[in-house]
RNA sequence: UGCCCGGUCGUCUAAUGGCAGGACAGCGGGUUUUGGUCCCGUAUGUGGGGGUUCGAAUCCUCCCCGGGCAACCA
């Protein structure tokens, strides 16, 4: 499985670099990482670059990677994220060689922690979290020795036994490692590494009610299943010290920690605390809500494994903070979307245009492709006749020259049909176009067109009597702002309030119901996450909802079509 | 104002002492029965000063700017 590069790449990433020295000086033969996620919320596109890079580097240089899942919080962790974990990793496109948990390896870490109270390197501290704190200095300042900090292995090993054995109150004692209260490094001062937590663990259960820190856990995990390149993000750098001086105190397989920007994209926010304050107070429809970076948010609103996958490709991996352009994540979408997509006409705003020269009662059937990036997709018929809808903004009774679409005294061709002129126009009180009337030239079909009339634009329809009412979400961005999380305040009062907007009527061609059909009938439902993926001629690439079903069809827009005309029209 | 990391087109990302290149976004044009796709063209960048060198985005130095670090979160 190679990934989908657009651009031959010739350079290689810092990653691979380190990768391929480390091959070629033989410190490794064949090279094992892991992707480690907390089963504490759902994956974002920012975990689909951590996957991309985790997955992608073992694929590149024949090596493996392991699924791990990080469960040392067993208050905030469930498996039910595990379970959707699992399934958007796989839905990428990833297979892991070994699925693992931190939690698997409890009674080891436990072993380290005794090993290292024996050896003289971590102690039972009594004191209060306050305490500890006050203790631990600042940045700019060193911390001073806790008083428990002198106790013998004896003393500490017998309390540690009864801190597992269940004989203290949370928060009562902790065990630190013993290192340095004077480290220019926090995380050197004395960090904690086991906390008493009488607390349901969803693998391990009522097992244990003292758990390991991340830090205790994280490398000693690596190091068990002997992974080579253990790569996290940007935030852990000062953890690497750390997590070396576990390794070599324990005297463990040397497993190496780097450290990559994390992706941050524009007009969105990428915290796993915030979104799950999204989804809490519902500002979302849930951790799937189409508007969220979410892997589950972006299956449901359309997006495609290939373009995820593109998308995590180009944006690259260097050690500088960034914040991509959405836009490029757009491009990825319309990119893959362009070629695999059915084409079908929907009118989203409709006005009705009657043709007077057209034969009364009469129903034309007439031919379309499904898709012309891929022939082999073939056509379809949709029906025609006298009655159609057209787009409200594809009418102007004043149009400007530059405007070839439909208005008074102007011509138009009707996507896989007939040019009509407009002859003349009702509007309402208020100004509203109410019917456009037009003739049609019956010389003029599309494929046998014979009229040599010149129509500057053509315009997608549906035909007044066949037409299916289905709704369709359109979405815009979730923030109102570039950069929601640097902003001040709370990240919420950046909110866009139009980021979903719900037409509840739109006008579809009828072969839309005729998928519904054909695919329920298959699948029993007909959004099973696979498809198919449509675009709404004109207006943009759309995909069936979950909730949609035969009887209320409904489609989310997965991403609008470039508009050029929108821009000009500025 | 301590330690650590980082600063290349608008946004990302290459160039590893030898012509600053690519992508997205932008702009202009061509093709088109989707103002889509496709094709062609075009503008824009090495944070600043000093130094080393025949030659510096790259090495040294000072400064400036951004980020991280004081959870019993990961």
């Amino acid at each position: 499985m190679s990934d989908i590069s657009p651009e031959e790449r010739t350079s290689k990433n810092f990653l691979e670099e380190i990768v391929e020295k480390d091959l070629a000086d033989g410190r490794h033969t064949t090279i094992l990482t892991r992707f480690p996620p907390e089963p504490n919320g759902y994956l974002h596109i920012g975990h689909a670059k951590s996957i991309s890079v985790n997955f992608g580097l073992a694929d590149t240089y024949g090596g493996a990677t392991n699924l791990r899942f990080d469960d040392t919080n067993p208050i905030t962790e469930s498996v039910e994220y595990v379970e959707n974990i699992k399934r958007d990793v796989q839905w990428l496109g990833y297979q892991w060689k070994e699925e693992l948990y931190a939690s698997d390896y409890f009674e080891n870490l436990f072993g380290f922690a005794v090993q290292l109270i024996r050896d003289g390197l971590a102690y039972v501290d009594d004191s209060t979290s306050e305490e500890i704190a006050a203790l631990k200095g600042t940045p700019t300042s060193p911390g001073s020795n806790s008083p428990y900090r002198s106790r013998t292995p004896e003393e500490n090993e017998d309390l540690f036994r009864k801190m597992r054995a269940g004989e203290f109150p949370d928060g009562s004692r902790i065990l630190r490692a013993k290192i340095d209260m004077a480290s220019p490094n926090m995380l050197m001062r004395d960090p904690v590494i086991y906390r008493i937590k009488h607390a349901h663990h969803h693998r391990t259960g009522d097992a244990w009610c003292i758990y390991p820190t991340y830090d205790f856990a994280h490398g000693q995990s690596d190091a068990i299943e002997k992974i080579t390149h253990s790569i996290c993000t940007l935030e852990f750098l000062s953890h690497r010290e750390l997590y070396d001086w576990f390794i070599e105190k324990l005297g463990l397989f040397p497993s190496k920690q780097y450290e990559f920007a994390r992706l941050n994209l524009s007009y969105t926010i990428m915290s796993k605390r915030k979104l799950l304050q999204l989804v809490n107070e519902g500002v979302v429809d849930g951790w799937d809500d189409p508007r969220l970076p979410t892997i589950s948010g972006l299956r449901r609103r359309g997006y495609t494994p290939l373009a995820i996958r593109d998308f995590c490709a180009r944006i690259g991996v260097a050690k500088r903070d960034n914040l991509i352009d959405m836009s490029l994540l757009e491009f990825c979408a319309r990119e893959d979307l362009n070629k695999i997509s059915l084409r079908r006409m929907v009118v989203l705003d409709p006005v009705k245009v009657v043709i007077t020269n057209w034969p009364e009662g009469k129903v034309e059937m007439l031919e379309s492709e499904n898709n012309p990036e891929d022939p082999a997709t073939g056509n379809r018929d949709i029906p025609f006749g006298g009655e159609l809808y057209i787009e409200r903004d594809d009418f102007m009774e004043d149009a400007p020259k530059k405007f070839f679409r439909l208005s008074p005294g102007n011509s138009v061709r009707l996507k896989s049909a007939y040019i009509i002129t407009c002859d003349d126009f009702s509007k309402d009180e208020d100004g509203n176009i109410t019917e456009i009337r037009c003739t049609y030239y019956p010389d003029s079909r599309s494929g046998s067109d014979t009229s040599g009339i010149k129509a500057k634009g053509t315009l997608h329809w549906v035909s007044v009597p066949h037409a299916v009412e289905v709704e369709v979400r359109q979405y815009d961005r979730l923030f109102r702002v570039m950069d929601p999380a640097a902003e001040e305040g709370d990240f919420l009062d950046y909110i866009n309030p139009e980021s979903l907007t719900v037409i509840e009527k739109a006008m579809a061609e009828p072969a839309l119901l005729h998928d519904a059909r054909e695919s329920s009938a298959v699948t029993g439902s007909i959004s099973d996450g696979t498809g198919p993926h449509y675009q709404f001629m004109r207006k943009g690439y759309y995909f069936p909802d979950v909730s949609s079903g035969p009887d209320k069809l409904v489609y989310n827009q997965t991403v609008a079509l470039r508009d050029t005309w929108a821009k000009v029209n500025k």
